[in-house]
DNA sequence: ACATCCCCTTAGCC
DNA sequence: AGGCTAAGGGGAT
């Protein structure tokens, strides 16, 4: 299928929102974006105005689209509300158009918690061990996707199992998740219901969910656009670019070590969320990626 | 080759 | 409350 955009009302880049660093299941091959989303593999490309995409085993239609990729966003409202100054500045014209997506809440939710002191490349082969291990494979275009497993496939899974998926301590951590999601115990779901800080505080509960892992499952998947996930560049780009909002004795501890105390982490997440307003998490994800690429 | 540090951190102890 | 440490293993330098 093909859908038009209007750059000007609906600026969006492939490219971008995928390269960004928010999913893992996603790999370009030639022009072609190659993902799996829910339970199917998901094929698309960018030119221009055009998006061209298909999906496998079932035909979506661009409702799929328009979702996932949060089309329906106000990207130039957005951009409006966060400008506030000339690193955002730069960061929103360099990446025009990258939207967040809108992930599923479980894979998001696992994803997030094996992320723990990992780096991207070891967080896309722990998440592709466990759906090879654990979910279903289809055949599209002569290549093997895997869908990720559900919550009752790795609630049934042995630790031994998921730590040959490399997940090393994280393991526990998804096994006890995974029951308790299964059972019904924890529902994802209903965390949309919730305002911002009480799907956090919900969230927080689950062994291997702390503050920046219960963040970017809310911003990502569950539609909390004031979610301001603070990671470790995100730490470095507060202290050194925005290091004025903040006194000087607080900037020097935060730098001095490598991790950050949740009183630290609210302060900076407060100021974030004062500063740039309801649509902090884009800002966010334009920081972040820009000061990656810059590095 | 090899050492060292860094990872989109959290849990548990003090 | 906040400081400290352990917890895989791969990638970068």
């Amino acid at each position: 299928m093909e859908m038009r955009l209007d750059q000007s009302k609906t600026p969006f880049s492939l490219d971008f929102t995928l390269q960004c660093g928010q999913a893992f299941r996603w790999k370009k091959i030639g022009k072609w974006w190659y993902g799996v989303v829910r339970q199917n593999v998901v094929k698309a490309r960018q030119n221009g105005d055009v998006l061209e995409f298909q999906t496998y085993p079932e035909e979506l239609n661009s409702d799929f689209i328009e979702s996932y990729f949060r089309l329906s966003d106000d990207l130039p409202k957005i951009y409006s509300s966060i400008l506030k100054d000339e690193h955002i500045q730069a960061a929103v014209e360099r990446f025009k158009g990258l939207r967040l997506l809108r992930q599923e809440p479980w894979e998001c939710l696992i994803s997030y918690i094996c992320a723990t002191n990992k780096n991207i490349p070891a967080i896309k082969d722990m998440i592709l061990n466990m759906s090879k291990r654990f979910g279903k494979r289809l055949l599209f275009d002569e290549l093997e996707f895997y869908t990720f497993p559900k919550p009752r496939d790795l609630a049934h899974a042995s630790i031994e199992g998921l730590r040959a998926c490399k997940l090393g301590f994280r393991a526990e951590r998804v096994l006890e998740v995974s029951r308790k999601v299964s059972t019904g115990e924890a529902n994802l779901e209903d965390l949309r219901k919730l305002n911002y800080e009480e799907a956090k505080n919900e969230l927080i509960k689950l062994h291997g969910v702390g503050p920046k892992v219960a963040d970017c499952v809310l911003l990502f998947s569950l539609e909390k656009l004031e979610a301001l996930p603070i990671d470790v560049w995100m730490k470095r780009i507060f202290m050194e670019n925005y290091s004025d909002h903040f006194n000087p004795s607080f900037v020097e501890k935060v730098l001095s070590k490598k991790s950050i105390t949740h009183g630290e982490y609210n302060r900076i997440g407060l100021f974030g969320r004062t500063y740039f307003g309801k649509f902090v998490g884009y800002a966010q994800e334009y920081l972040y990626h820009f000061k990656r690429c810059t590095f």
